[in-house]
DNA sequence: TGTATATTCGAAAACGTTTTCGAACCTTTT
DNA sequence: AAAAGGTTCGAAAACGTTTTCGAATATACA
């Protein structure tokens, strides 16, 4: 291993003007930090980041809370995505990401006690359930976090715009003619709470009243269940025009209903997803979909959390909201 | 922070005892062992992994690589499947993951170099090019790699059985009775050429003669690809009977095709896909296909990566298939 | 020329561990 | 009672950095 020594004793210099050099601490000449530059070029010398670290208790690193709990966490598309923008967006900063989980080995560790031992300069917290206390002492810790889709008092939050979202989703609906509008919704979060109440706050706005009966509540990312509510509206005796689903994936599962009854989307029911994911482009007719921007999510969380790490007095505690975008598929008809 | 030094002075012994009674080792009492341990817990310490990795040259760290050549890495729910069962494996051996990639900020690095100078002591490769000299020169190193579903000469890898799975495919299409049987496969990969003399074979070893105008390129994840083949095979004058897909995903556009001519799979023609995504397991017709395990597949590359580190005398390097099964769906036709 | 100020460098301490080796003590054996 | 062996502990070095502070030299100014 090429180390500091080496190239101070290749150059005939001090260890000290060696890391000063190559940190561009300009208390060094011109001439002898090229001389070490080149020398360290040369050796091949890479920085031991234990030991930096260990001196300056940072680690570029930071940690990324993921806990599956429904064990469909990366698979969710939303997630999958929002993690390679964290990752890049790390990554164009010079840091890396670990992932922070629960216990090493037989070892049984909070998250807070992993992020600290792995030294993580900070954390991204996403997809977990946020009242967990283990979450709750992270937060609360030293350590520096954002949270996704969640927000605590003094920690920033950067938010998919779900008010934004199902208003867009409403007016998109009430604008084509529907009235009779069914909502399946996912389990009881704050991302749902938001969602739902834009979608009342949308109606009353309009002047529209809602039928409770045409409200029901499945999971995120379970066709099954939004199957079962789907056979419920299709046998209600005046059944929805139009039924929202709580996310393209478990569209799928209302999809399956639809077509087994023998209805056609849009011409006998109209449909509408959340999320965008691939598959929602590519489905034909194509579903019409409010487009969560997970890029841009995890690209902002990681900026705001680097912030809060190299300059902890200047950045204050900051709710980001992200908005997306409303996908005009093929599955709402014109009524 | 509490450091090994507030321990001994609370306890009255050296800093040597306290480590050595940290870590186990048989030279010290039980009593002053179990004081010591007492002391850790009541005071909340946590070892410095930076210090200690400085000292041991060990981090307990994997890193893992995963190049997004197509920019669908992680939503390939092949992949981030496979990272989630790295994760979770590596993790019940008390190792963390880290995302090796080509640059920390501007400084412009190797795999190699980035994997080394965040001390991984191992790394698994899975999707990338493993053609790139990067590449090659990271397996080539001393640092102990695994790759995932590509073989180089001296390093281990973990194989998704892709003899077995166009084995399984071809023989349960013949035996189904059809004989004009259409291939889609993806880019020129050492999977994609394994797939073919899979399916090659097979016809050879049951005795039909195949139609190379049967047998076309497309690409993985690609449905808009996948669509233009289907097209091409629907206009020929003696159309395939059955379509065989290279993934699930893909297949979702080749569905396209088939609903606007107006043809019904499985009756108007049969088609199979690869992977077993979620999603074919929800589509009605449910998609008959090739489940990959991905789970097995990244704990076994975990746990031959943690041997080979942990045991590089005993662990020889070695190629692990991991076969996966035929999902048995409702979308190809006896006939 | 002498003094003040910049510039350039190095010695040494420090970060928190692990580990070697020897010292001290205790137990057993003869 | 002495020797031999085992047990328990601590001093100190080492891992590879960063950083402080002072020394030495060069430059500027009067």
């Amino acid at each position: 291993m090429v180390t500091l020594k080496d190239i101070s004793e290749y150059c005939g210099v001090s260890n000290s003007t060696v890391s000063k050099a190559l940190n561009g601490q300009k208390d060094i000449s011109k001439q002898t930090a090229q001389r070490v530059k080149d020398a360290a070029q040369k050796l091949g010398y890479l920085p031991n980041s234990a030991a930096r670290s260990l001196k300056t208790n940072k680690t570029l690193n930071v940690g990324v809370l993921f806990v599956d709990k429904t064990s469909s966490g990366l698979r969710h598309e939303y997630f999958s995505g929002m993690l390679e923008s964290i990752k890049s967006a790390a990554e164009s900063k010079g840091y890396d990401i670990t992932f922070i989980s629960r216990n090493l080995g037989e070892r049984q560790m909070s998250f807070y006690e992993h992020a600290k031992y792995r030294g993580c300069d900070g954390v991204v917290i996403a997809s977990v359930d946020f009242s967990n206390p283990d979450v709750i002492e992270l937060v609360n810790s030293e350590i520096p976090t954002v949270t996704v889709d969640y927000v605590y008092d003094r920690c920033s939050s950067v938010l998919s715009d779900n008010l934004d979202g199902m208003k867009q989703i409403a007016e998109y609906v009430f604008s084509k003619g529907h009235r009779r509008v069914a909502v399946i919704h996912g389990e009881n979060t704050s991302v749902t709470q938001k969602r739902m109440a834009s979608f009342r706050s949308t109606c009353k706005r309009l002047g529209l009243k809602l039928d409770e009966k045409l409200i029901k509540e499945a999971r995120y990312h379970d066709p099954k269940l939004s199957a079962l509510a789907t056979r419920e509206f299709l046998d209600l005796e005046d059944r929805p025009t139009c039924i929202i689903y709580p996310d393209d994936f478990s569209f799928i599962g209302g999809k399956n209903i639809i077509e087994q009854r023998g209805l056609k989307v849009p011409d006998d029911i109209s449909v509408i997803g959340y999320d965008g994911i691939l598959l929602s482009q590519i489905l034909r007719p194509k579903l019409t979909t409010y487009k969560q921007n997970s890029v841009e999510i995890g690209k902002k969380a990681v900026q705001k959390l680097i912030e809060q790490i190299e300059e902890p007095s200047l950045s204050i505690p900051e709710i980001i909201t992200v908005t997306g975008k409303l996908l005009k598929g093929e599955t709402v008809k014109e009524l």
